[in-house]
RNA sequence: GGACGGGUGGGUGAGCGGUUAAAACCAGCAGACUGUAAAUCUGCCGCUCCUUGCGGGCUACGGAGGUUCGAAUCCUCCCCCGUCCA
């Protein structure tokens, strides 16, 4: 049953590709040297707190390194925070947040999960909930958990020290949020965590806290934040620069291939597990001109593609980005509208429009490919519109659906579509 | 509890009685260019209707009233947010 493990410096390479920092590092050597000699795996955990139905591929990058070690042959865990959800992690948080509610939390951790195992082997992975054991604590069990930590300890984290500063609030239920999470690592008796460089703070109070506790204290290993498609900020869905683990090949690809050069170097360590070494003889090769950045790119695109939707769908979705902005083609396949022709008027899946004869900017709008007529309007305006391949760019112009027919339509550079008439 | 400051379009934020559908910036969209949905440049960017005209109508500056020929701009009340003092 024990299985041989990979010599601790070979290990320690795969481990350490893309770490921001691991502390201490000599302590997870030796851990590692332990565990090779005992056949017993390292106990590895990520701690996710589902605040969100979806997840991208900025959380991913910490997933990735769970992965990494569960490929070693180490116990991976993934722990979902169902009870420090409802407590909201203040990390990174200029305000208070609102708790979630029980029923919010479950529907998230359902999604979460799925998502997960797109990265994850699911068969060889621990799935845990804090609620296990947080839910269990006596009011006097939290008292004894805060007498083991100092407040000016607490409160030399910057999110806390700079709210406080600014004479922001800051609620007291959010002092308990890394004390009451290191009951997780507590209970899980870990050896190493996983979190974003952010998770800093949380991470070593964790392992403090499991000292505490009699354990010998975890590793804490932190990923860097990934940048995202803006090459600025971090990525995060309400800043819009992306890329959600379950959108459709195309999309993702079409979005990893608008990052710039530069920032797909940091992709490629963050997002895939080219070895480093490949990696170095990779940029020489671009920096030195023999390969081409955009191949390198469409690689990189199809190999994150290829993680979500397969191999097969990855090709297709190169293809098709090929094809449609570095051809100016219409793509292969495209959605399709069909519109019925009933009572001297045209009716389709979301209503009836009213004519045989609608202008185009009001088809589009009616159809919903368009937010409103305006926008339309503007599209149509500007000469992004053509059906057929023959640009429409007069605003008043009408569509005549009296007759059967097909039509290909582009709406912008990005947007294909067929319309029918039956 | 008291004293101030503030709530404007997807965001930040000007305007403080009329040519203001509302500056500027960001985001977004289109076109040009490009190896790319990168960068750059140009234009657009509330909704809607038609006979597409520097056309018509509607909606909009926290909410409800009021003053005025005319209000995002002035007044009253209400709601919300922030800061300081307790």
């Amino acid at each position: 049953m024990t299985q041989a493990f990979q010599p601790v410096d070979a290990q320690l390479e795969y481990i350490g590709k893309g770490v921001a920092e691991i502390i201490p590092e000599t302590e997870l050597r030796e851990k590692l040297e332990t565990s090779r000699k005992s056949g017993k795996p390292l106990r590895v955990y990520l701690g996710v707190d589902p605040t969100a139905p979806d997840i991208h591929l900025g959380h991913t990058v910490v997933l990735r390194k769970l992965k990494h070690f569960q490929d070693l042959g180490h116990t991976a865990i993934f722990l979902i925070g169902d009870f420090s959800a409802m407590i909201g992690d203040p990390t990174g948080q200029s305000e208070t947040r609102p708790p979630l509610s029980r029923e919010e939390v479950d529907a998230n951790s359902k999604t979460y999960l799925a998502q997960v195992f797109k990265i994850l082997d699911q068969q060889k992975t621990e799935v845990r909930y804090n609620s296990e054991w947080l839910d269990k604590q006596s009011s006097y069990d939290i008292v004894r958990l805060c007498g083991r930590y100092r407040l000016a300890r607490m409160l030399e984290r910057e999110d806390f020290r700079s709210r406080l500063e600014k004479g922001q609030p800051i609620s007291v239920h959010e002092l308990l949020y890394p004390l009451l999470t290191a009951l997780d690592a507590v209970n899980l008796k870990t050896d190493v965590e996983l979190g974003a460089t952010e998770q800093k703070f949380n991470l070593l109070v964790h392992r403090e806290i499991q000292r505490e506790y009699g354990l010998p204290g975890e590793v804490a290993l932190t990923m860097p934040i990934l940048v995202g498609l803006d090459g600025q900020r971090k990525m995060s869905k309400s800043l819009g620069n992306y890329v959600g683990i379950t959108e459709p090949p195309d999309a993702m690809f079409g979005k990893l291939m608008s990052i710039s050069d530069e920032l797909m170097w940091s992709y490629y360590d963050l997002l895939t597990d080219v070895p480093v070494a490949e990696l170095l003889a990779l940029r020489a090769a671009v920096e030195r001109g023999v390969r081409h950045p955009m191949e390198v790119k469409m690689e990189l695109a199809a190999r994150i593609v290829a993680d979500f939707h397969g191999a097969k769908a990855a090709a297709q979705a190169a293809e098709q980005f090929q094809r449609v902005f570095r051809d100016r083609a219409a793509p292969a396949e495209m959605p399709e509208i069909r519109l019925f022709r009933r009572n001297g008027s045209l009716e389709h899946a979301e209503g009836v429009i009213g004519t045989l004869t609608p202008k185009w900017c009001q088809l589009l709008a009616y159809l919903r490919q368009s937010e409103s007529v305006a926008v339309a309007t503007r599209l149509i305006e500007q000469g992004g519109f053509e059906v057929n391949n023959r640009l429409v760019d007069d605003p008043a112009a009408r569509f005549d659906g009296s007759a059967p027919g097909s039509y290909d339509l582009r709406l912008g550079k990005k947007k294909y579509l067929r319309l029918i008439v039956e």
